[in-house]
DNA sequence: TCTTGTTTGTACCGATCGGTACAGAACCTC
DNA sequence: GAGGTTCTGTACCGATCGGTACAAACAAGA
């Protein structure tokens, strides 16, 4: 029989973390397997499908993480507002403070209309309906909550690059603080 | 003596639309050649420092544009509240209302610290402060004016996102909607 | 027309790209 | 141990990368 060690799952959040950095292009077999401490022969068998595997993977286990941490709550939390602030605390922890980029974001940005485009649609539809369900079950009027949902996933993604531009990570938390007096106000 | 054609200053658009759609990385020379109709020869004749120098020049290109068209109106029009309807709807006529990235974002997001930081930097900076200024003179508090300026330009950032990951135009106009309702209530 | 400088296409460079082949090491089950 | 399977390091592949060299084509002034 086979032996299963952790590799492939092991490996993902080194490959995320050179996917950030450089981009889907910019991201290297070289460096990828540096950063892995992986030769190309395990890369390989772990992600036979090559790169284009590694980056699906990466999508599924950054889409499972937010499902499971953020959206789940916002949608089954019976205290929405506790699951909104959870939403924007998980976040700010994410991200880093805004020291981190999405790497979604980045993909959507740059990637053209590879295999990529569902999983990277799917993380932000998922989120804007489960905070639009929150705000509704908070009592806000539908349209209202899903313009809201709306303008958090973008400013929230806003937030990440103008942080990132500015190289001004603090941007970030100011970006969540008013976010926050939008979303749950007191 | 020489012949000066403007063959750089023709090539720049070209180019800018190249690194737009593939990025830094994936926009190779052989793309730019071919979407500019120019050999190497003729390429690196116009712009001797290689691809980077040709990224400065279309990053260049792209400030001034912004700022001849957008900010100078915001810093100096009599009228500050017409100069950001302005800046709104030379926004939306600029991102093609959402079916075009923003370049200086995406390399926000995906390039290292290269030469490219002070452009992308400023660039942001810039905007910031001219719509800043634009609402201190319309009336607001400076603490207000400096947080809704920096919220509408992540805003933007973030609709040019979240408008191409989701495949959805349409979602840029909603977010610009909302954003002159914020910028200048009625 | 001759000269002088600019603008181009083409061929070429070494490096690196993503990906494959494959033999041997490591492992698990009898 | 033996036998079978899973891993993994190394060598290698063709293609393409950004960049250079250079000579022919060109334009402009004399």
């Amino acid at each position: 029989m086979a032996k299963k060690p952790g590799s492939r799952e092991d490996a993902i959040p080194a490959i995320a973390e050179v996917f950030r950095e450089y981009g889907y292009e910019g991201a290297s077999l070289a460096l990828i397997g540096a950063r892995t401490g992986l030769g190309k022969g395990s890369l390989y068998h772990a992600f036979p499908g090559g790169k284009a595997e590694m980056a699906e993977a990466v999508l599924d286990a950054i889409g499972g993480w937010f499902e499971a941490r953020i959206y789940a709550p916002l949608r089954d939390d019976p205290d929405p507002g506790a699951a909104i602030r959870l939403m924007l605390s998980e976040t700010d922890a994410y991200f880093r403070s805004g020291r981190r980029v999405c790497l979604v974001g980045a993909f959507a940005l740059t990637e053209g209309r590879d295999g990529f485009a569902d999983r990277i649609g799917g993380y932000f539809r998922d989120w804007r309906e489960a905070l639009a369900q929150a705000l509704i079950r908070a009592g806000r009027p539908a349209a209202e909550a899903e313009s809201l949902a709306e303008d958090a996933v973008l400013a929230i993604q806003g937030g990440l690059v103008l942080a990132r531009a500015l190289d001004d990570p603090a941007l970030f938390g100011r970006m969540l603080a008013r976010l926050e007096e939008r979303l749950v106000p007191v």
